[in-house]
DNA sequence: TTGTAAGCGTTATCAG
DNA sequence: CTGATAACGCTTACAA
């Protein structure tokens, strides 16, 4: 009789700790303190294993959704991505999402091609999320008054008012220039997307200071914007090819485009990199995978996730944390098969 | 008078319902009632649109967490993918968050390489999701005490216990198998992931009907398991490659492995088609990107995630729902430029 | 050390 | 039609 059980094994429901308290004959607040991770909280060690043999016996799981309510914290991220199809930012979620698991978090992703990125944050907050990763592109796009008050951390754009976590887009679009222009090059183009994003916007003048370095200058039809796939990277080098004077390299904004570009090249007969050299920039998987390879600049996608979560998760525990000096990480040159010297002048 | 605003504008905490109803002259329950989007309850239109004006200027969102622990109802789903890197699962996620979006759910993402499937189930349940999208291989590893109560759609495994949303599989096998033997090909290996998951082994057994249809049998040695991604594809290839009979074509269960194969022959300066025709299937984007472009059998994988999602949605209303008799989606041979009549005899 | 009571922001069940 | 009142499952004072 010394170890009467007082409460059956659980009903249909989910066991709560008012369950594991029944059981181990203690009320529930107590199993909320054992089993709540309070380091403050001091129990006798006589009731605590109770209420953990307790808690084992039923499977108890606490409801993290209450504990959100009590605690006014989810435990859960959101993230907010331009466009999942593109891998780079499939990466950054990647990176992301695992040291949000790591951490205890859970991590709601959002396509911002399905809603705008106002529903999406909007949603979010509502969720209760401790922490917003929002890319650069849906930033912009977000009044202010919406933010305000959220934890939020911009990819690639440090905008001044919220911590970013960004490569160095300067320098990135900088080596482009100086590779091609090393290996001879006098008349590149460039082809980057429509979208005005600061990193985009730097990787072009970084591109333009390595041109203007060496003296060289862009001519404006080597200048073209166009949508951010691999669908407008071809157009946007077919209509380079078409031109009068053409160009004898081109840097891409981003791999998709110069994949793109890259086939286009191939489906006109214009061999690649003989008669045109072609630079990427980000790095997916897909650039080791095409012939020739793709030569680009890696932007460490999955480290930027993962900076991105790590970031939000010390802003939870020191709210105080000043607008941290946004360090950027670097970018590298990766020489590959789609470059090589200039032809001779004709 | 007769339009006094009894309460300021709020402070720095969130606006709650008790604020809208102190605004707007009313209870927080009717401010519910008004707001919830309950049809069967009725309210006086005055009233409404007090209440509505009131939370229009507080700029009122619900916390979904109350709304959750009150309605036992998240508004979240889960999903869990064994592997975010291999775009076709992406396409899935893509799908379903779309589905997912309009509906009014939000979509929690999980990686099953960063945690173990169990563990991230374990999450979701505990964060009270209205649902879980699985892939197969993930379903496999749970132990079915931990799904039961759960509303669970299962990727491309009917396992007989939860509703699943697959392709047909084994016609996918066929088909590669059917086109290869109509190109005169005789001597054909097959490459596949080292997972046992039932899609693959289905697309395994339907290669195999389809030879064998044909009169055709697979040499042991030209059937070769490896790890389901572009690496694991090329070093396959390059010990097919390496056989004294070499085989003429190859099926590659999937498109990263094809891919990867691809890659080895270009490597190797074996030529694609004319001295080896590849199989690929799924149809990722990147089918279309490498030269040449890769024949490949069509899984419609956002449409895949859609239903899943949609099926979710669906017996989140009618619980009652029966094991709906997994009708499977049909998957389409796309003859592109890695395949080619197979060489003469020598 | 532990139990009691209050509260998180909703929704649901009833009286009035 | 609307307003109390009681959940939902948890955390956090505060008392005992």
């Amino acid at each position: 009789m010394s170890k009467a059980l007082p409460s059956p094994p659980p009903p249909g429901r989910r066991v709560t700790a008012t369950d594991v308290a029944a059981r181990a004959g203690v009320s529930q607040p107590t199993v909320s303190l054992v089993l709540g991770g309070n380091p403050t909280a001091r129990v006798a060690s006589h009731t605590r294993e109770r209420v953990l043999a307790a808690a084992r016996e039923l499977g108890y799981q606490p409801n993290l959704m209450a504990r959100a309510l009590a605690k006014n914290r989810s435990y859960t991220f959101g993230v907010v991505i331009p466009d999942l199809d593109n891998p780079f930012f499939m990466e950054v979620v990647s990176g992301a999402e695992r040291v949000a698991a790591e951490g205890g978090y859970g991590v709601l992703l959002c396509d911002a091609r399905a809603a705008s990125a106002v529903q999406h944050v909007e949603a979010l907050v509502s969720r209760m999320v401790d922490g917003i990763v929002l890319d650069a592109a849906s930033a912009a796009e977000i009044p202010p008054d919406v933010l305000a008050g959220v934890n939020v951390v911009v990819i690639d754009e440090p905008d001044g008012v919220h911590p970013g976590i960004a490569s160095d887009a300067r320098d990135a679009g900088r080596l482009a220039a100086q590779h091609l222009i090393e290996l001879g090059h006098r008349c590149i183009a460039f082809l980057g997307p429509a979208t005005e994003t600061h990193t985009f916007r730097l990787r072009e003048r970084g591109f333009y200071s390595g041109l203007r370095e060496a003296g060289l200058n862009l001519a404006s039809e080597h200048l073209l914007r166009v949508e951010a796939s691999v669908g407008g990277g071809r157009r946007g080098m077919r209509q380079l090819l078409a031109l009068h004077e053409r160009p004898t390299a081109c840097f891409c904004a981003n791999d998709l485009l110069a994949l793109g570009a890259l086939k286009a090249c191939l489906t006109a007969g214009v061999a690649v990199p003989a008669e045109m050299s072609l630079v990427g920039c980000d790095d997916i998987e897909m650039a080791r995978i095409v012939t020739p390879e793709l030569t680009t600049v890696r932007i460490p996608a999955r480290e930027i996730g993962a900076r991105a979560a790590r970031e939000l998760l010390r802003r939870i525990d020191e709210p105080a944390a000043g607008r941290k000096s946004t360090r950027l990480l670097p970018a590298s040159l990766i020489v590959r098969g789609t470059t090589a010297a200039a032809p001779p002048r004709p």
